[in-house]
DNA sequence: CTAGGCCAATAAATCTGACGTATGCAAGAA
DNA sequence: TTCTTGCATACGTCAGATTTATTGGCCTAG
């Protein structure tokens, strides 16, 4: 009942989506996730191809992309049912994107950031022990070139080899969901969700962590690895806590 | 080239597949993920129409869902390549699944058992903040009925509560991809994809360590909770490992 | 000979209408 | 009450047509 109209001529929300397909995967998406569909009510085809003002074949092809993330469940006789955020494959990214969008946001970025607090630890003592002396040599040079970004006071600088020190960790590690699972956090670190972001403070600490780390990789050393990178996660982890525990006011959606 | 003719009148592989978009599903994933459809390679619509004798609707929704998962990129005037593995949304459980059931199982199981070994540490410590005197209370009853299990040489039943234990502390923990992480390791665990798997000896040692995870819980005592864990986790990786060093054999497919 | 823009071939994207098919529900019988 | 049967329904599948974006070649201008 309180589903938008349509979106037939709309050009696009944030970032330009081209085709029927993409925009009404987008809208749907996003009014499961913003639980503005709510999960046990129906869907039905030929409603969807009304109100959407599209053909059979786009609102098919969009409900099996949702089908197969688990956001609804169509069955003959019955139609399309939203199905409970339990059922979510929460680790598609697709769908990280539409919960960072939306009201779930927090709890998304509180759940993405443990998860990466105790990944990160394991993949520096697993890259310490399978990292190539180049790959272990980049390290060293990446972590000396951020030391040099902080003490300059350059931001932006600092933010990109930060995020190319711990993409380099983990394909380091060996251990591919890993390195997927980087990219999701460089993602939302990256800001290109411009979700208000913490002012990434560079102290000396972090500094020296980082520089801890890759020596430790270089050394083979997996228990200071991981011990450098988990005082790194704690300092991370402090920092998101700050943004939500002050976040609990509404948002726009 | 070396493709399967076609899969109009094939009941099924494994398990009861129903309907022709699963099927197609499942034959073009599993081609994919086994490596029979190589990276870089473009597939055709009209081709596949073709090859499998099934309506355009079905090839297209299969294809969507591909795209969706990261294994495939469809263009206009091009056609749909096949992305390279770096690509694949690895979390999708569909696609684990499929990797499991191909050439790429050892590494499945490694990257899961490392991710598994990683995040269950965090989870029972954040599972001793955050958990209810209820469901720790439970957690310390089901560590109790695995000790009589184990002692009574019960080894499914202890597989059974063993995965349920490990459950309860990942709900525990309150992170949802936690708990859709677990969801992905009990299905390897519980051998519905029936893969030679270990015989899960329950020994004096880990039956202490569950025990030992459920009161620190009990307790809200988070670094012991992550320690006992983390000798869990490392009997359950030496375990894992016993099995992907031994492998290196080739398979049917 | 190179660079940039025009054009046609191509394969996907979208639309449309029809028919098949499983299935939830209710009416009727035991 | 319970079980069976039949029907209405919404998805599943099919077939064909049309539109559209893109690629790669071709041509012209520099």
């Amino acid at each position: 009942m309180a589903t938008p109209p349509l979106a037939d001529v709309d050009p696009s929300p944030g970032a330009a989506q081209t085709g029927l397909h993409a925009r009404l995967l987008e809208q749907l998406g996003t009014a499961i996730c913003s639980g503005r569909l709510v999960a046990g009510s129906v869907l039905y085809i030929d409603e969807l191809v009304d109100r959407y003002a599209v053909s059979r074949s786009v609102v098919r092809e969009v409900l099996r992309v949702l089908a197969s993330m688990g956001l609804v469940d169509t069955r003959r006789r019955v139609g399309t049912q939203i199905r409970p955020a339990s059922s979510w494959n929460v680790f598609d990214p697709q769908l990280i994107r539409w919960r960072l969008a939306s009201g779930d946001r927090i709890a998304q970025l509180r759940s993405l950031t443990e998860l990466r607090t105790a990944v990160e630890p394991q993949a520096a003592s697993l890259a310490a022990e399978r990292a190539t002396p180049d790959a272990a040599s980049d390290l060293v040079g990446l972590a000396a070139k951020m030391w040099a970004a902080g003490k300059a006071g350059n931001q932006d600088e600092f933010l990109r080899l930060d995020i190319e020190f711990h993409r380099q960790v983990l394909i380091s590690s060996g251990n591919e969901m890993f390195v997927k699972l980087q990219e999701l956090v460089a993602e939302v670190l990256t800001g290109r969700h411009h979700y208000e972001l913490m002012p990434h403070h560079p102290d000396e600490q972090a500094l020296q962590h980082h520089a801890d780390v890759a020596q430790a990789i270089l050394r083979h050393d997996g228990g200071r690895a991981r011990e450098a990178m988990v005082h790194i996660m704690e300092q991370a982890l402090n920092e998101m806590k700050s943004i939500w525990e002050q976040a609990g006011e509404p948002r726009r959606d």
